[in-house]
DNA sequence: CGCGATTTGTGCACGCCTTCACAAGCGCCT
DNA sequence: AGGCGCTTGTGAAGGCGTGCACAAATCGCG
């Protein structure tokens, strides 16, 4: 490898590409890492074996340091990785160390959850507002927020510079929001609505849709049945130690 | 193709294997399609052409051909799909025809809004039992349901034959919830702790981070800015037509 | 009845991702 | 100082998924 100067701060150190770009997939474990890590800190653990780590992280530990490799690698052969180090460079990597700005726009059943909930608090975030078009609901307070009107959503996302919009309105009016987050100037969106929204090539977007998680369980609750229901397939797939993780 | 009886119901028909093992990415995707469908029934439609059912569900046409060709091709050269004839095929294959009982534990901040939520109902799940630890919740009325205490969760599995659950507890406790499912009899979870299950192999696993959404959305805004600010690269990827849709 | 327009189904090539297997490197113990 | 065990980092191979491009099939019309 090219890269051995890794007393480095994370970032602006020369020598250090800003960017690497990392596979889609390898982002995509980056922050499951960091949970894991941040829980090994938090037991007192100094240094991970990569063993140890994909372990916690429940992914293979061929993948775990060759996703590691990617960000410039920070371990140490015949002793492991580095947690606090490692830990600041994903968080570095993951532009967490920013502490963003997010607004959650629809305070209903869901938006309501979400604008209390203290995990995004915790792992980077700052939930700066929340919107809703129900005059109603405008004016109520939710942990220590009040919510405002959509209408002001464009000139307090200018004030307190978010970039990331979550949307949690009911799917026939999630693009309108989407449209206006994005004349907001935000650049991603996490959204709940079920449906695609169209958004400009710049504008990255996120959705989670918990009937399509459950569909998929149900695809595969449809093929175990089918399978020990047929004479021809083995019965079930014999587990090949009892106890096996299988994460996501 | 080798299946040209497509008149037949979906299901038992003789001839139509029974299951046609759909590649993982397929399966992810089919429910997208069927939202798509659902949506587009609505409306009146018959048939879809590929490219148009592509548009509505945020794909590329020649995927959604491949995909719906892995299931038995149930289209009509020169015309398109069948709307309702596709319908039906995916349900089936998904298993949504059973109309699934699904149970949910923890009815905390998150648990409540999951608890009444009208998009499991209406996509293929009934909400059939909640469960909590905490006595105070229990005996709570939600949405026509009584929170039940955890301790019996697994003879209530039992009657109702419940095949998937929900967690919606701290994360602390998500291991444990896990395995008082899983000795339930249940063989698929959805996790919305943070953190890694360990479960049999015969049980599917799908987890929800959101937290793990936001990292991922927060890389790209650090992406984003750090492009714009380096002088090497192009300060934003041009936008190919303006309004690009980028569905998941 | 034949022809052209249209749209499906798929063979094929390419690229990404995963996984194995091992050489290189590091620390510790003697 | 040297050797030994342990762990990282990576080359290479295989598998999976994607998207192009086109032949086959179907419909409608003259
Ligand atoms: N409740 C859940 O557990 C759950 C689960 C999965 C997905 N979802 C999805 O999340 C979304 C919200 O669900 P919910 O149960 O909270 O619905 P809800 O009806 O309880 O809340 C929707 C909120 O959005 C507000 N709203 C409507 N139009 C708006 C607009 N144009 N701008 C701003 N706010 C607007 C409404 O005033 C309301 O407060 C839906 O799309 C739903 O499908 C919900
Ligand atoms: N609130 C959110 O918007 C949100 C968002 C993302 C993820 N989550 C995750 O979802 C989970 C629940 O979040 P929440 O905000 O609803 O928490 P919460 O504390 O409001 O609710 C947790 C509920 O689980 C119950 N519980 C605890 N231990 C239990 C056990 N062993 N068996 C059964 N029930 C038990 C508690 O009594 C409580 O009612 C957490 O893991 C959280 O990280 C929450």
């Amino acid at each position: 490898m090219s890269q051995q100067r890794h007393g480095s701060t994370p970032g602006e150190a020369d020598g250090v590409p800003a960017f690497p770009d990392l596979p889609e997939a390898t982002i995509a474990r980056l922050p499951e890492y960091l949970r894991a890590l941040h829980h090994l800190a938090e037991t007192g653990a100094e240094t991970v074996s990569s063993e140890g780590l994909a372990a916690a992280a429940g992914v293979n530990s061929a993948k775990l340091r060759k996703d590691l490799s990617h960000l410039g690698s920070y371990g140490t052969r015949g002793v492991g990785y580095d947690v606090a180090l490692l830990v600041d460079q994903i968080e570095y990597i993951l532009g967490l160390d920013k502490n963003r700005a997010v607004c959650l726009v629809g305070v209903g059943n869901l938006g309501h959850a979400l604008a209390g909930y203290a995990g995004f608090a915790s792992r980077g975030f700052r939930v700066v507002a929340l919107f809703d078009a129900d005059p109603k609901k405008v004016g109520e307070q939710i942990n220590g927020l009040t919510v405002q009107h959509t209408d002001d959503l464009e000139r307090v996302a200018a004030e307190e510079s978010i970039a990331i919009g979550v949307i949690a309105t009911p799917p026939g009016t999630a693009q309108a929001v989407a449209d206006a987050l994005v004349a907001a100037g935000v650049t991603s969106i996490l959204n709940f609505a079920p449906g695609v929204l169209s958004v400009p090539s710049n504008v990255d977007v996120r959705k989670v849709d918990l009937a399509i998680e459950l569909q998929i369980l149900s695809f595969h609750e449809h093929r175990k049945a089918s399978l020990t229901a047929l004479p021809g397939g083995r019965s079930a797939p014999p587990a090949n130690g009892g106890q096996e993780a299988v994460g996501s």
